[in-house]
DNA sequence: GTGAAAGCGCTAACAT
DNA sequence: ATGTTAGCGCTTTCAC
């Protein structure tokens, strides 16, 4: 016969009783070593594996963490930022002995999404939210099941929620100290579109920072994230403040498009103009020159999610319902 | 009482046996329509939905399709084109009532993968291999479920499996084509580190296209998929062939690099050169001026590779076991 | 067309 | 310390 062996073959094997046998694998103590010994052996032998369905069934838990993402394709606002938290969340789920289930947040169809998270496939819930779907969260408030966030409540009923984010005012904060250090005084900042809150407190960190050297943060000139948009932005900057010396774009595509104005304009960087990026992109890499940039922890934040979401299905979740982790700068070339 | 009604609950609100509620639920015809709505009915009532568990173990089928991916961060080599294929995979296995499960190959403990493969846990799997881990499809080959991989055999021991891959030469033909299109016939290669395969086939491709149209692809000029590499072959191939006019790069980032130099060069792009990159990243939008590039079909191979994997599972694979996707053009500025 | 009942493989409560 | 047994919820014969 060829069919996978159950734990009553191991424990025939054995010459014990299930319960024996199934002790012996679940290593409790109470078993005499000898047996055990002679179980594991058995188990060896046979290629034995408990079976995922029998204890799930059994024990009223699926054994599986679900991940979920906006569907947003690679090109989309949040693709590239999203992949570092699914591998660290998937790596933490993984090594818990859950499978990592991904689902994706196709915008539509939405109840499809929650009916399954509240199904049983699932026994909690990593949601990554870094940038949309305020509808998203509204819903999951109402999924039976533990959800940590990656991101933030952007809705006041998901107030409760638990959430791990990160310091996007402190990510300002650096930018402003990494232009201040260089020794930068005539400041501006190019800003993201309004209705983006992130880059909002971006903004608000680097403002509050300067304000605190006594340096006044310069004119704000908003725009898309988008490359040509940093390129017309950092034109419109160069006639508000021509003698500026000392930028932050709250994105590296802006920033990378900054630097094409700058260059036509004549200016060097980071001689005449320094410039911090924000998200530490390839672009920021492959821009010319490189740009230092403001890079947030998104490994961590995946990370620390999936951790979250298993204790708080242990029931062990304690601490704060929203941590918050720094964000880096990477220095490149730009500063 | 709340916890989670059971098909119990739906049969005996609705006064009818277990076996027909579960018949009426599965939308089995040799049911009394009659019958038939009251079930339905006391299944919304109770809110009722199949523990799948319960299903997975009867049936014996986990209803869950892994999802293997190299576990190389987002810096990585296939970082940044791992993401589309899993999120096409991803839609496909939950569309058709499975769950995607996500699963990393960090290298080091391949075999705890396979034992997840071989545990019941998952009833098929994708693996997306686009360009490494040749050991990790050698391991394959034993799991004892149906596998369909994006991407190439790499050992014989696994050339029995079943493949989607990207027309690498294909693609390299596409690029020659652009560039003779554009009037160009003082071609140059930049090419990838010699071992790797695709790469090669790009510019077999490449050559073949040139030599079919009569015209001679130029030298190759060998290096590493870097930015700087780029510039430092591109230096190389104006000093080798200072006349030429037609450059392809079989990777984006080379071209870009490629692109420095040729400005430094004082050449015009694409009026004194024109050049083709590959794989249409992020980096090819953003370079100035932005790529002519070859895009592979990720989102195809993830969705192809997806229901490959459920046709073995359901039994009724067909066709080759290996299918060839044709690449794309994404025309820019550069040609 | 409907119902009764067995059993998927495991775990844990209970008995010894 | 070990064995016996019930039962998780569903699906699917088998009998009517």
């Amino acid at each position: 016969m060829s069919r996978r062996p159950t734990l009553v073959d191991v424990a025939r094997l054995a010459g014990v009783s299930r319960a024996t046998a199934a002790r012996a694998i679940a290593g409790q103590p109470t078993v005499d070593p000898a047996l055990a010994a002679r179980v594991e052996e058995a188990a060896r032998e046979l290629g034995y594996t408990t079976n995922p369905a029998a204890r799930a069934l059994r024990r009223g838990r699926a054994g599986a963490v679900a991940i979920v993402v906006p569907a947003s394709d690679a090109q989309g606002q949040s693709g590239p930022f999203t992949a570092a938290p699914i591998r660290a969340a998937t790596r933490v789920i993984f090594d818990a002995g859950q499978q990592p289930v991904l689902l994706l947040d196709e915008g539509r169809d939405t109840d499809r999404l929650v009916r399954h998270l509240s199904a049983g496939h699932v026994d909690a819930a990593v949601v990554i939210l870094l940038y949309e779907s305020v509808e998203l969260d509204q819903v999951l408030a109402d999924v039976p099941i533990p959800v940590a966030h990656v991101g933030r409540p952007s809705s006041e009923r998901s107030a409760d929620g638990w959430f791990v984010e990160a310091d996007q005012a402190g990510g300002g904060r650096q930018a402003a100290e990494t232009l201040l250090d260089a020794g930068r005084h005539r400041l501006a900042t190019l800003a993201g579109p309004d209705h983006f809150g992130p880059g909002r407190e971006r903004l608000q960190g680097f403002a509050d920072r300067c304000r605190e050297a006594g340096v006044d943060p310069g004119p704000r000139v908003p725009g898309e994230y988008e490359l040509e948009a940093g390129t017309r932005a950092a034109e419109e900057l160069l006639r508000q403040r021509p003698d500026v010396d000392g930028i932050f774009a709250t994105s590296d595509l802006v920033a990378a498009g900054a630097l094409r104005a700058l260059a036509a304009a004549g200016r060097r960087v980071p001689d005449d103009v320094a410039i911090v990026g924000f998200d530490d992109t390839v672009v920021a890499a492959t821009s010319d020159p490189p740009l230092t940039s403001v890079r947030q922890p998104f490994d961590e934040l995946g990370t620390r999610a999936a951790r979250l979401a298993l204790a708080l299905l242990a029931g062990t979740a304690e601490g704060p319902r929203r941590q918050v982790v720094p964000t880096t700068v990477t220095v490149r070339e730009s500063t």
